[in-house]
DNA sequence: CTCGGATATTCCACAGTGGACTGTCATGGG
DNA sequence: CCCATGACAGTCCACTGTGGAATATCCGAG
């Protein structure tokens, strides 16, 4: 039985398969699809989740299908469990942004370098904007949940992108006198 | 020798030793501190780190002193391992946000426990922005590169703040316009 | 019929997280 | 002096997450 705690991404599977028996390349699918812009998550996971909760009992497995196909339905243990996993606090979303980290470290990159990443990254994050403003037109209006997760996909991308407006004057501004800040400072300990 | 490639993360450990010798614990504090809010990292892995690196003869570990503290200096194989990831293109970032994932599932959650959550996380965003501006406000005028990743830092908790405003209504209606001209759209400075 | 591409799962090495555990040193109270 | 406490410093482990390789199946085009 192994009562471990239910993870948030084994969560969102079962959230899924509220909807009805799926396989892991659907709840792939669907997953990348739906919760895929805040929520990563990979193939390997989802088949490891899925594997781990049919243990558990939260999902039982059907007969496998074409090409191997299995497809897995919700049990009432795992309705509840999924339940409890709804009804406790989400801890903090956590970011990581290799383009910061290499701007944090600026002052040993060639500054032409770190103006072509930022370029190319504004040309993905402006793709973005657009597909979420496009799905947000054409949107079902009654999911005011899919509504408001992509309204923060909007503003989010909004103030990346203006951010990246602001930047190149910004990191000129600094780029008089290199001033202090050598190395060895109070750190040592 | 072991030419596995250079993680972000021991990257940025070699890119804090160009400051001067250090042992885990401090660089697991300077992160922390440095690129803690868009680059996330564990005491656990930053040791991990050190010791493969060292294998690598990117760092040389000195002499340990009180408490087995074990300092790390930067060597010159380190040092070009350094820029050479420096110069490589940044992937996009990765953003894994809980409370969106609850969110998705609305309909299953009770509204009131939602609510909450909500209110729970809009705290902790005021918080991070008041300090983000204290900051930007304290900081140190020459090192554009800290005003500009903590100018993305209050541009981010703007807009998520901005998004927790307009949430209690987008979820009460349909909210069929989520996107278009919302208040996000002209105030990012 | 066969070849390429889409479907579907499995496996693995590596990266990242969080907490438990151990041990050291400094200091202040008894 | 002794020891309780807490900051410092490192190690270890289980679990979670990432990305790609390997494999196998089925469908449709030619």
């Amino acid at each position: 039985m192994k009562d471990r705690r239910l993870n948030a991404t084994a969560a969102s599977l079962l959230g899924f398969l509220h909807w009805g028996p799926m396989s892991g390349w659907d709840l792939t699918a669907l997953a990348q699809e739906v919760i895929g812009d805040f929520w990563s998550l990979t193939r390997s996971q989802v088949y490891r989740e899925l594997a781990w909760m049919e243990k558990a009992g939260l999902v039982r497995a059907g007969a496998r299908g074409s090409r191997e196909r299995q497809p897995y339905e919700l049990t009432d243990a795992g309705r509840s469990a999924f339940a409890a996993w709804a009804d406790t606090e989400p801890s903090p979303e956590t970011i990581r942004f290799p383009l910061l980290l290499k701007i944090s470290f600026g002052r040993y990159l060639d500054p032409a370098r770190l103006a072509e990443f930022v370029e190319s990254h504004r040309a993905i994050h402006a793709r973005r904007l657009a597909g979420y403003q496009t799905q947000a037109a054409a949107g079902d209006p009654d999911d005011p949940y899919r509504s408001a997760t992509l309204d923060f996909g909007i503003r989010y991308e909004r103030a990346v992108l203006q951010w990246f407006d602001a930047l190149p004057a910004a990191l000129r501004r600094g780029a008089r006198s290199a001033g202090r800040g050598g190395p060895g400072g109070g750190r040592g300990g």
